[in-house]
DNA sequence: AAGCCGGGGTG
DNA sequence: CACCCAGGCTT
């Protein structure tokens, strides 16, 4: 009798204690997992499972979302964020329309040349659609091994990267049949037991071979990232109501909030008045609205709103660029987050003024 | 190797 | 506030 292998560990412990209820998990359709496995990438399972449900209502099937207008798909991801996600799913669903017959690929290799999936998405959905043998390295996996098996320094360096690959694929249990399983085992143990912050040893079914246990160092493992200090920025953004409908201007289609509609910005360098002039509005009063603070990966954020009523000059065609909405069809615009909280803010303080007119 | 890309949960 | 999450792409 030989010793209970790390896979048999987690195969084990899975039947008993994972999870076996996401929505995403009782089907073997590479679109659906597909797209679950893009939602989930740096995005936490609750986050994610009401956008899912909601996607896959409005597009059932990938020759659906292939045929959509990109402004289509767009709405169904807003508040997710990483909305570079959207277009590359959008794109990919096209190829795989036009460049696979339609059908996904089952090579790992394949799937990893489609837009907006790397090795470990790759390798998710053809373990959980194909029953390929593969590894994975999540979030959740590198935590997991890092402290399992003594890993040291910041896993996003290439060095430790490439040790936790080798030591994913190593660890792999022999049969293909049994890996969907073990994946998900992993992430399951790094999600509720091995998590960040209060790790449950206790429960842990390798705590009699954890390394980092053995050595005290489970909240030393993984190392965090160097930190640096985030660069501070503030920008105004505009409220602008002709009574009825405010306007909204759509983000270039890279960078920050790329493709979705947002507000009009004045930059730092830039007068108001110009800006207005720019838009072709005539406004009477502007009112500074309470700022919004809202932090980046990369930097801080202050928002200052500026709300004003103006009469919309012909000059400014609704176009691509620019669109008035009405307060009923902002609940289905592809807005960032914090643009819709200043929008929601925005119209309870014009009700109010309108009331106070009345 | 480092930067870019969101929003929310947790301690 | 720091840190991280079913990461990948660009420079």
């Amino acid at each position: 009798m030989t010793a209970a292998t790390f896979a048999d560990r987690l195969l084990r412990w899975q039947r008993q204690h994972g999870r076996h209820d996401l929505p995403w998990q009782n089907t073997r359709d590479a679109y659906r997992i597909w797209l679950a496995e893009i939602m989930l990438q740096q995005t936490q399972v609750a986050s994610v499972i009401p956008y899912y449900q909601r996607f896959l209502a409005h597009f059932p099937e990938l020759a659906r979302l292939a045929a959509a207008p990109l402004e289509e798909v767009m709405p169904l991801w807003s508040g997710l964020g990483y909305y570079a996600r959207v277009r590359n799913l959008h794109r990919c669903a096209q190829e795989i329309m036009s460049r696979h017959g339609g059908e996904f690929p089952r090579d790992p290799e394949a799937i990893a040349r489609l837009p907006g999936i790397g090795r470990s998405t790759a390798n998710a959905i053809a373990v959980f659609a194909f029953g390929i043998r593969a590894p994975i390295l999540d979030g959740n996996v590198k935590r997991v091994l890092c402290r399992s098996h003594g890993v040291d320094g910041f896993p996003g360096t290439a060095a430790v990267e490439q040790r936790l690959w080798q030591l994913a694929e190593e660890l792999l249990p022999a049969r293909a049949a049994d890996c969907s399983r073990y994946i998900q085992a992993q992430m399951d143990l790094g999600a509720t037991l091995c998590t960040r912050g209060k790790p449950a040893c206790a429960d842990c079914p390798l705590n009699d071979i954890c390394i980092a246990r053995r050595d005290g160092r489970v909240n030393e493992l993984p190392q965090p990232r160097p930190r640096k200090a985030l660069p501070q920025r503030s920008l105004r953004v505009l409220l602008l109501h002709d009574g009825e409908r405010w306007l909204f201007e759509r983000r270039p289609p890279h960078g920050i909030w790329g493709g979705l509609l947002s507000l009009p910005e004045v930059a730092a360098d830039e007068d108001v008045q110009q800006k207005l002039d720019a838009l072709a509005c005539a406004a009477a009063e502007l009112q500074a609205l309470a700022p919004l603070r809202h932090s980046f990966t990369h930097f801080h954020l202050t928002l200052q709103p500026l709300l004003a009523a103006v009469k919309p000059l012909p000059q400014l065609a609704e176009s691509g660029r620019y669109r008035w909405l009405t307060p009923m069809e902002l609940a289905d615009a592809a807005l960032p987050t914090p643009i819709r909280k200043i929008v929601q803010e925005a119209l309870a303080t014009a009700a109010t003024v309108t009331q106070g007119c009345d």
